[in-house]
RNA sequence: GGCGCCAUAGCCAAGUGGUUAAGGCAGGGGUCUGCAAAACCUCCAUCCCCGGUUCGACUCCGGGUGGCGCCUCCA
């Protein structure tokens, strides 16, 4: 069973087969930085973040590259609006972009390559471009000529007469562009905008180019894997498929992956719709391994429903598989057990065969499901013999190895289960201390033997959503 | 108008040309418990509609209906 891939390009699944074997180059469209990054940002870095550990668990050596877009018109009307260079806007959003991206456990890229740091590359790539015969200049801008490249639209599968058609609707009465589809990939700028010099005078970059250009110094004319929302398809990567192609004179991407939407309440979100949320709205509710296990329950293709009891349902799952690998622990810290290679090797593939199918995390999370209960089943017989530990041991480390790929379960675990309760007494307007003194209540009447008085502040807490637990090591509770 | 995706139990969500259609939540029944809870056991679907291909389709093809996305900045 190999890996197998969905490819835009291709529209359905293909073998996967580096350029060069037991390597994979993967370069993934990161994101602009004049903004905070909302959950579908979350989305599509999880995804890539999972397939980028995957593909390593899989025993390939992994270049992964990921961008920050760090000129561009948007960046340019913000710090405008906010009064402040350029480069503090963009420093501040990066710092943003990591702070969230750490929380959520995604990695960092090996390559996290900033645009302004490489306008010198890409000054070279539009002057290839414009030496191949593919791009042409009016006044300081320089444009792509589309009609030049026979597979334009190949890659998103669109029709030039109708993506003309449409446009023309929209206002674009005085260009010199030669073509209406035409895009700029050099722009002269305009008084008081960043600028670099050129050989087409003051400007800056198109958006596209930049991508183009990265990508290749830092993983060569062809590689494996290029990613990103699947928004990107067109224009972008469209158009930086075709620059690559018109500077390099080959195919640039072997594999094309994009990742679906999150909607809310069924429709995308946007700000226009006020269901738009930003992963901090979102981490100051939830434990952003929370946010991660939900975005992982839906294949990463398939658009995703945030809800409410979507997230609350993906904390609870967190809150068991901590739970359960915490009463794993302990269990294992008084035996002496090895996990048992045979039954190790079977779970793994079983996961190897749920993520081969394109990182299907769905299948690998019901996997992950079923060997938790099983822990809790083994934990649950009596005694300490070899079968049991040995069975315990087995699953518990399956359990690890299955949650480092999906970034899931590596956290401290007394520390997470903490965390997750703080969150929803604060969700629920709840007192732990209020709480904690009604238990000790409780425990006073249950004492004294006067159940009812016990059961009556039992029923009190559960009216509250706390539940308590009375364990061999003294009373718990805990908010459901 | 063009292109594309989706439609599986009350809800979320995998999957397969023919053996028992994952897993989770909720719900029913148990074990355990002073009572509970947690944990575990157990029960709970024939896959939107109509045609076609096939010995056989939920799975392939065509049509329909419904939902969504892209075609403009967008993960």
């Amino acid at each position: 069973m190999a890996l197998r891939v969905y490819n835009t390009a291709t529209r359905h699944k293909d073998d996967f087969e580096p350029l060069e074997p037991g390597k994979v180059r993967m370069y993934v469209c990161g994101v602009t930085v004049y903004d905070v990054c909302h959950i579908g940002h979350a989305r599509a870095y999880v995804a890539f973040d999972v397939i980028q550990r995957y593909l390593r668990w899989s025993g390939y050596d992994v270049t992964y590259v990921r961008n920050f877009t760090d000129v561009d018109d948007k960046i340019i009307a913000r710090a405008n609006e906010k009064g402040i260079p350029v480069t503090e806007l963009t420093d501040r959003f990066i710092a943003e972009f990591h702070e969230d991206m750490d929380a959520l456990g995604v990695q960092r890229a090996d390559i996290e390559p900033r645009v302004t740091d490489h306008i010198p590359d890409i000054v070279e790539t539009v002057k290839r471009i414009v030496e191949n015969g593919h791009g042409y200049v009016e006044g300081g801008d320089v444009y792509y000529d589309i009609t030049s490249y026979p597979a334009y639209l190949a890659l998103s599968g669109r029709k030039l007469d109708d993506m003309v058609a449409g446009a023309s609707e929209r206002v674009e009465a005085e260009t010199v562009k030669h073509h209406p589809m035409d895009f700029a990939l050099w722009k002269a700028s305009k008084p008081g905008e960043p600028a670099w010099d050129s050989p087409w005078g003051p400007g800056r970059p198109g958006w596209h180019i930049e991508c183009s250009t990265m990508s290749s110094k830092y993983l060569g004319d062809v590689f494996d894997i290029h990613g990103g929302g699947q928004d990107l398809i067109f224009p972008h990567h469209e158009n930086e498929r075709a620059q690559s192609w018109a500077a390099s004179g080959k195919e640039f991407v072997r594999y094309w992956c994009h990742n679906g939407f999150v909607n809310v309440s069924g429709e995308k979100m946007a700000k226009s719709l006020k269901n738009f949320f930003t992963i901090k709205d979102v981490l100051k509710q939830f434990h952003p391994e929370s946010l991660r296990y939900f975005l992982l329950t839906t294949h990463y293709r398939s658009p995703i429903n945030f809800t409410q009891s979507g997230i609350e349902e993906a904390e609870n799952r967190v809150e068991y598989l901590y739970e359960t690998a915490c009463a794993a622990r302990t269990f294992l810290g008084k035996v002496n057990a090895q996990p048992a290679p045979d039954e190790l090797e079977s779970i793994r593939a079983r996961f190897r065969k749920a993520m081969d199918d394109d990182f299907n995390t769905a299948a690998a999370l019901g996997g992950l499901a079923d060997d938790a209960r099983s822990l809790n089943e083994a934990l649950a017989l009596k005694g300490k013999g070899p079968e049991k530990s040995a069975r315990v041991a087995t699953l518990n480390a399956a359990i690890l190895e299955q949650g480092k790929v999906l970034g899931l379960c590596q956290r401290d675990m007394d520390e997470t289960r903490a965390t997750c309760q703080a969150f929803k007494v604060r969700r629920k307007g709840l007192d732990s201390k209020v709480i904690d003194g009604l238990v000790i209540q409780r425990n006073e009447a249950r004492a004294a033997r006067d159940f009812a008085a016990a059961d009556a502040v039992r029923d009190r807490l559960m009216k509250m959503g706390v539940q308590v637990m009375d364990t061999p090591e003294g009373t718990r509770w805990k908010v459901i």
